[in-house]
DNA sequence: GGGTGTAAAAGTGTATACAGATATACAGAA
DNA sequence: TTCTGTATATCTGTATACACTTTTACACCC
């Protein structure tokens, strides 16, 4: 169990709703569980902190992340920006290949759905339309964003119809990619998005 | 010596020049440095590798980052799309509070530039121009992205007619706030943000 | 009951020690 | 000289121990 085993598995557990927002992760608890000391398991917290998951402050215990309305608001807006923006840049160098590449992830994400397990999908399927632009740093942050949004997401059961209707968006963006309709497809996108967090924010109060 | 503490200083040595892109960190070294055991000086560099100054890799020395031209790109590109949108909102909402805010940051700006310090001025002086848009996430985002690009700047002499061209621009973005003038200003934001990344990448090779 | 002070319990931060991995220096071969 | 293999030195990762802080529980007073 190395700390990147630890936060990975804690990250899982945040994200599939075992651990709710506001959770508290005591590192004695968490080094029994895992079968550490309390120093990987130090060191996956702070790994998580970064990731944006948890929140650590000096001599307390940490917790799952709590989002308010606002940040939930503010990160999709972010989202949007840099999604919209990665998205354009992609599609200007989309080859026939990348077009493969995400007819896969369409039809992994599909299997996901049905499997309970939409998020990581979801998050492979949106991997594979940016890939193409080439912009690590633009993903990373991203990801990040996507992590924190779905953490206050993971403690709501999601209705089939969210899933049903999900799986439409990414099946139409797929097409209006191979389409080569890059202002439709943007479109789409923020469409896309600004659904997701109203089904969100509608959930939070 | 706490590990923020640590990682302040080691920031500022980073920033300032003394640690350049590419130096190794040793734990060691840095715990008899600070009068401190390894274990906070492991925290305060888990710090600066989330903020983004140092790399760290599984049994290998710490890091200070050493960004390639087209990371350098792309950390302008994003800085450009968060900034300039952030600029937006910060505009809509501009009190005259902020304005006199902004103007005493000028002020400060001015004087660090003259006191080899420009750094700390400029991101004073973007911070009190997009305060009033609220946006904690996005001025995070910002200001790591800002550190990143400062690494690669601090290991090159600044020119004064550079310093003079950057204290320039503030002063007009100032100006341009004050009689409202949004787009322009938004214009001479991007202005200043792309002379910059051309100054930066004109030293890079 | 509701607030307040206090002591025990639980938790965090860090020094020390040691095992295992990596980096360094140096000798010998091409 | 330059490359390669190897022994040594250095460095990292983590368990343990203990001091200090926060949280919790409970008795007390209003």
């Amino acid at each position: 169990m190395t700390p990147e085993d630890i936060s990975h598995t804690l990250e899982k557990d945040i994200l599939g709703g075992t651990l709710a927002p506001g959770s508290v992760l005591p590192q004695g608890a968490l080094a029994a569980r895992f079968g550490v000391s309390r120093i990987p398991v130090r060191d996956a917290l702070a790994r998580l902190a970064s990731a944006g998951l948890v929140e650590l402050a000096p001599n307390r215990r940490a917790r799952v992340v709590q989002m308010t309305r606002d940040e939930v608001i503010e990160a999709y807006d972010l989202r949007l920006l840099l999604e919209t923006d990665l998205f354009a840049r992609a599609l200007k160098r989309m080859t026939p290949q990348d077009l493969d590449r995400i007819d896969y992830a369409l039809a992994r994400s599909d299997l996901e759905a049905r499997n309970a397990n939409w998020a990581e999908g979801d998050a492979l399927f949106h991997a594979a339309l940016y890939a193409p632009a080439q912009r690590s740093r633009q993903q990373a942050m991203i990801d990040g964003l996507r992590r924190a949004c779905r953490v206050q997401i993971a403690s709501y059961a999601i209705l089939p119809e969210d899933t049903d209707r999900w799986l439409a968006d990414h099946a139409a963006l797929r097409d209006l990619c191979r389409a080569g309709q890059t202002t439709a497809a943007a479109e789409r996108l923020r469409a896309h998005l600004t659904g997701a967090r109203d089904t969100l924010l509608s959930h939070l109060t």
